[in-house]
DNA sequence: TAGATTGTTAATCGATTAACAATC
DNA sequence: TAGATTGTTAATCGATTAACAATC
């Protein structure tokens, strides 16, 4: 959808947008350079990847902070409202439901699902948990988008089927299965134990 | 550590081990095309990935699957015990603490950290949680090197700055910071919200 | 043998960095 | 004006892919 930014680029523009929302409200301008020299990168670099959005620096004078964020946060849609959901009310899926950050970029969490008969009908966070059993119902209903799979790894195909066939666009899956999924599905794991491991082997 | 690996192909390393995991009993052999087609990628790439490790192949026949098993394992350090700890024991600490899957990397969590005394002194999934007024004396008494953190934003960097002091190696940041750490650490942010909006913005 | 597969060398592709003109 | 900064074009670098010799 987003023309032909390069999948890292747009990997990074979250940190941007992170690093300028932590500046005091007296800082009015920004440089590529100040940028890449508190994230430590290439200001040629920063600018580039500024450059996909709408942003427009001013010679001599760098970005307006207020306008820099405002860019990244229209190109990364967090002005568009999308419905979210977490599979599985276990340990992490409680966590995530219970976890602000989401509404940062335009994500509401709208439910978790569950098959725990003890969970279902109770909320986390102000969030219902609801039946698994009526997950592509309740997807449906919700207008649920986006998905984060948290469920144990026998059942994370076939929940990420049902959420393939409700429509839903994106699955961040945090159990260690590789997911198959259409084309127009886009699918990301992430494996704590796996990125530890890797982090220690870089060490 | 890792000579001159790509990071690329050492994060590709562990989507290796976990497929070959998942083959049956009966599998004992397995080609390069085999794994390229299961994980969607190309066969010389999965090859090269394979060489950086102590993986030999037979031509015409492939890769035995237990010796690929066992090379991959020894590459990421599967069968050197590392301990790690988890700092903040909120929700997402705990289910971290609770996940069985970091002893398939040869990961033992030894204990959460938090300053709140209703949880200090207690246990999830049978690791301690300790007084984070006391981190540098537990990360240097149980030989903690690898640590996740999950504290708030707020305190995330002077968390990370006491790991380092204590000599620890690789830390896994779930706070949404930008931390800095000297040369000799690998620090790796995992933003669960940023993720999910970039999966979007891809789709 | 013919065919399948590995491992390596060369070619391609894409992302990052360097160079630089434009501008205020 | 001089200097700082953007945005873009060209060069470099690194990772992926293609080609192919070796082998069983």
């Amino acid at each position: 959808m987003k023309s032909n930014i390069p999948v890292t680029s747009l990997q990074r523009l979250p940190v941007y947008l992170n690093y300028l929302k932590t500046l005091g409200g007296d800082v009015k301008f920004i440089s590529s350079g100040a940028i890449a020299r508190a994230l430590g990168m290439g200001e040629v670099l920063v600018r580039k990847d500024l450059a996909y959005t709408s942003a427009q620096g001013r010679t001599r004078v760098g970005y307006v902070l207020s306008e820099l964020i405002a860019a990244l946060e229209d190109y990364l849609g967090c002005n568009d409202i999308k419905n979210a959901a977490i599979i599985g009310a276990g340990g992490l899926g409680r966590a995530l439901l219970s976890y602000g950050g989401f509404g940062n970029y335009g994500i509401e969490l709208v439910a978790g699902f569950d098959n725990d008969s003890s969970k279902i009908g109770g909320d986390v966070a102000g969030k219902p948990i609801l039946d698994i059993a009526d997950l592509d119902k309740g997807i449906r209903e919700l207008g649920v988008t986006l998905a984060v799979i948290c469920v144990p790894v026998k059942y994370a195909q076939s929940v990420a089927d049902r959420l393939v066939e409700c429509g839903v666009k994106a699955i961040l899956n945090f159990a260690p299965a590789l997911l198959n999924v259409p084309e127009g599905c886009t699918v990301r794991n992430i494996d704590v134990a796996a990125n530890l491991a890797v982090l220690y082997s870089m060490s």
